[in-house]
DNA sequence: ATGCCCGGAGCGTCCGGA
């Protein structure tokens, strides 16, 4: 079982981009964020067509969650997050899939630090580390998966001074990051390659790609019960210089199934 | 310090992104 996540920056404007990749990697199941797209805007039946089943969280222009899976119907467990109604952002979508949980998010940016921008991004951190601790007490395999928007240590950019008071890589993002690893989440891409520079988005500006000037944010968070399964995962780098590509690129892993 | 590049909205050129 094979399950990736994707911030495609605009799931209309891309969608060539997405069938293509979704042909050629055969994810089983995958995260979307960034859709910039309405709910009634959402390709739902041209996915179908590509054999994906989808539920989504749309919002106009901005932000927007999705998960798709090829097993059939999505079970969703819950889209959002509790303790503010009046939040309107689209950000966090859950499924049960194949006996795992999966949550979805697309964490707040938060720039420019300091700011309203940058609070926002803190409640919502807080928010979602209560119900972070709430899937770890479901005793089923449960997987946080997105782009958290945040870069976890210093090997994660290519340039940490310029990021030192970037909200991506402000201490109080890292250490939220730091705080759900003690939870007893494991950062999966970082355990599999420990040493490695392993980027997933590059800036449009200044051929970031091509310089490699990239960061680390789209991140695997599993619990004890779904890391014993993990078999592999990694980087669809190449998916980046695509022509008309997002400035993510899909990341993957790998779960053996029984 | 600024622009460099993108999608979306919508038709000017701005906003948000990271």
């Amino acid at each position: 079982m094979k399950i990736a996540t994707y911030n495609i920056n605009g799931i209309n404007g891309r969608l060539p981009n997405l069938l293509h990749w979704l042909s050629e990697a055969k994810p089983d199941v995958v995260c979307l964020q960034e859709l910039k797209a309405a709910d009634d805007r959402f390709p739902e039946q041209t996915l179908l067509d590509a054999g994906y089943y989808s539920i989504w969280q749309g919002q106009q222009s901005w932000n927007g969650v999705a998960i798709l899976s090829r097993y059939g119907e999505i079970k969703e467990t819950r889209r959002g997050l509790d303790d503010d109604p009046d939040d309107t952002h689209s950000r966090y979508i859950e499924a049960f899939i194949n006996g795992i949980v999966i949550g979805c998010l697309y964490l707040p940016n938060g720039n420019p630090y300091p700011g309203p921008k940058f609070d926002y991004k803190l409640q919502w951190i807080k928010r979602l580390t209560i119900h972070a601790k709430r899937l770890m007490g479901f005793g089923l395999p449960v997987a946080l998966i997105g782009d958290f928007n945040i870069i976890p240590t210093d090997m994660d950019t290519y340039k940490p001074e310029k990021y030192r008071n970037n909200a991506l890589f402000r201490p109080e993002a890292r250490k939220f990051f730091q705080s759900l690893l003690k939870q007893g989440w494991t950062d999966v891409i970082r355990k599999l390659y420990p040493e490695e520079r392993v980027y997933t988005f590059w800036e449009y500006l200044r051929h970031a790609y091509k310089r490699d000037a990239g960061l680390r944010l789209d991140h695997f968070l599993l619990n004890e019960q779904l890391l014993g399964k993990v078999s592999g995962g990694g980087v669809d780098r190449r998916i980046r210089g695509l022509a008309h590509s997002s400035d993510h690129t899909p990341v993957w892993i790998e779960i053996q199934t029984d």
